[in-house]
DNA sequence: GAGATGGATGTTTACGTTAACAATTTCGGC
DNA sequence: GCCGAAATTGTTAACGTAAACATCCATCTC
């Protein structure tokens, strides 16, 4: 900056006003200066800039991994959102979930040049092992139930597979059988809590649960256990992917989908309508979690700490091919 | 960190030292300052760090977005190399794909608290518009032809789509059709001229291109319009998800996989080996080109810039059940 | 025991920017 | 032509940190 007023022939504090184009500089002078600027290559230096304005416009996002449709559509957004407000995205990838490494990555994040922090973990952990964010970091919490001690943004998991749910029972399915995702999500666990207690209430018999980790093959196993029940003939899968999984096992078995077994997943991403039939599922509007995220996080960032609480996302259930009433006279049909 | 100093009752020097683990301090002194910093809840001011150094231990990446899978698993690959080596991801998204947009995510990259640059765009609009990164910013690219002005890294898509191709032939399918995907992607197109390039040094007929925009939706569009063609008995998807909507076009049509029809996608997604059937797929390593992306930028950052070149990361050819023998009596086997 | 040696700690300065204030110039009005 | 007001430009200081150098003190050597 001192070169660029140096050969503009005015002086550092020009040379500012003319970066972050305020008034006060006649036309002439702003000239000269903008055509030093070009000669010398002249770019700010963003360091000194937060240095001097003690922020650094940069959102942290906590996270395990990108791999999930789910936490990779939510960082979309959360950079969509933070983008427009003019803030950057840090991400913090913690590689395994271990004590250690969210310990790390938490106490990294004081250090980090971030203004507040988004954390999209399965917070069981933070509870296990007493991890608690640096006192005084602003931060948003998705997919948790750590509500009492940070605002919480989430997709109402519960909602949502109560209407999944209720949506098989209403097509005449005397129960609903439910591949679970892995016991330490808190998705997981809210979604067959819901399953749970839509049966219970509506005085259904409750199967006993399969549990997959998230992934299509692990839905494939679970789904070549139910196949081989023969009273099996609605299937609540705690994701698209493990639906999929689902699908391919009992296609194999031989039990025909819907005709046979209805199937839900939960998320709707954009494959499920071209599933093997196209599935019928929970919608899940990643986006809406993104921009709330956002949302809370600048708000805190201006006008000081939020009051924990948590801020639930609604869900709808799209209805298509891979769900029907419950067939009759099953085996004849298959004869 | 003065305030820690006064309470330790020592000078913001020997702070500093004891925030780094510098050596000559002694124990006594290190435990005093250590518990003023306790106390105080002191933590280091990364800008005023970044400021005295000169660098800010932070990798950008612009994208266009997450959504597609080959993106979140780049990234996430980057994001966990970077952070092995002690650099945190910032990411610069652009929203929709415009001269103006890109053009403006490339102005504020230079102002950006970034050592470097890794653009996961489809360089198609950067020679459109002209438009560069500015000049002495560290920069790698990945999926484009700028291999002249800039290190690219980038899954050789040519001969990944010759083993798809290749694999369709020695099968004995006469010739293979082609669902490409959008016309603006550079791996699109390549995958596309390679498929052309096999069948015309085979001296096979080269049947006219299907055109998709990577979503499975696409790909059952296309499906339905190659299940038309009674001669089409082996087709080549540009990816997984369009490969996906085509297995189902094929299926509303009666045409089985592989009995009738040969289905190859590309990119070995998570979900390929659970579709109906499995399907066979040209596996890319994304994680490998997150690696060698970050080498190459942190090569540079270090050791000044790189000659521009093109780094190709290898592809594997998995084999599932959704390809097979041409069927040479196909009608009777139908009837 | 005086001087040399080296380890521990303190002082000064600079990194690049901008707010606050000071100085200078321009210009209108009488 | 002179004064005051307004517009333009310059000067100083501070943000938090760490390298370079300076100082102090304990210990060791002869």
């Amino acid at each position: 900056m001192a070169d660029v007023a140096k050969l503009a022939g005015v002086s550092s504090q020009t040379v500012s006003r003319v970066a972050n184009g305020q008034p006060g500089v006649v036309e002439s002078t702003r000239e000269q200066v903008l055509a030093a600027m070009r000669e010398l290559g002249y770019r700010p230096n963003s360091a000194a800039r937060s240095l001097r304005y003690g922020r650094f416009n940069t959102i942290g996002v906590i996270l395990f991994g990108l791999s999930s449709t789910g936490n990779s559509r939510t960082v979309e957004a959360i950079a969509t959102h933070a983008a427009a407000e003019g803030y950057a995205i840090t991400l913090i990838p913690v590689g395994v979930p271990t004590q250690d490494n969210v310990l790390g990555a938490f106490t990294r994040m004081g250090e980090l040049a971030v203004d507040g922090v988004i954390v999209i973990i399965e917070v069981h952990l933070l509870d296990a092992t007493a991890v608690a964010l640096p006192p005084g970091v602003h931060a948003v919490v998705v997919d948790s139930d750590a509500g009492d001690r940070y605002p919480v943004v989430d997709t109402d998991q519960a909602d949502g597979a109560r209407q999944a749910v209720r949506h098989l029972l209403e097509l005449g399915h005397r129960t609903v059988w439910h591949v679970a995702g892995p016991a330490e999500s808190f998705a997981a666990e809210r979604r067959a809590s819901a399953w749970r207690a839509v049966l219970e209430e509506a005085g259904r018999p409750v199967p006993p649960v399969e549990r997959g980790d998230w992934s299509a093959d692990s839905g494939y196993r679970a789904g070549l256990r139910l196949a081989d029940h023969p009273d099996c003939t609605a299937v609540f899968a705690a994701n698209d992917q493990m639906a999929l999984g689902v699908l391919r096992a009992l296609h194999e078995r031989g039990r025909r989908v819907p005709e046979d077994v209805s199937v839900v997943g939960f998320d709707d991403i954009a494959d499920a309508s071209s599933y093997l039939p196209p599935l019928t599922t929970v919608h899940q509007d990643f986006a809406e979690v993104g921009r709330r995220c956002v949302r809370s996080l600048l708000d805190q960032i201006h006008d000081g700490p939020a009051a924990p609480g948590t801020d639930l996302v609604p869900t709808t259930l799209i209805t298509r091919a891979s769900t029907g009433p419950v067939s009759t006279a099953r085996d004849d049909d298959r004869a």
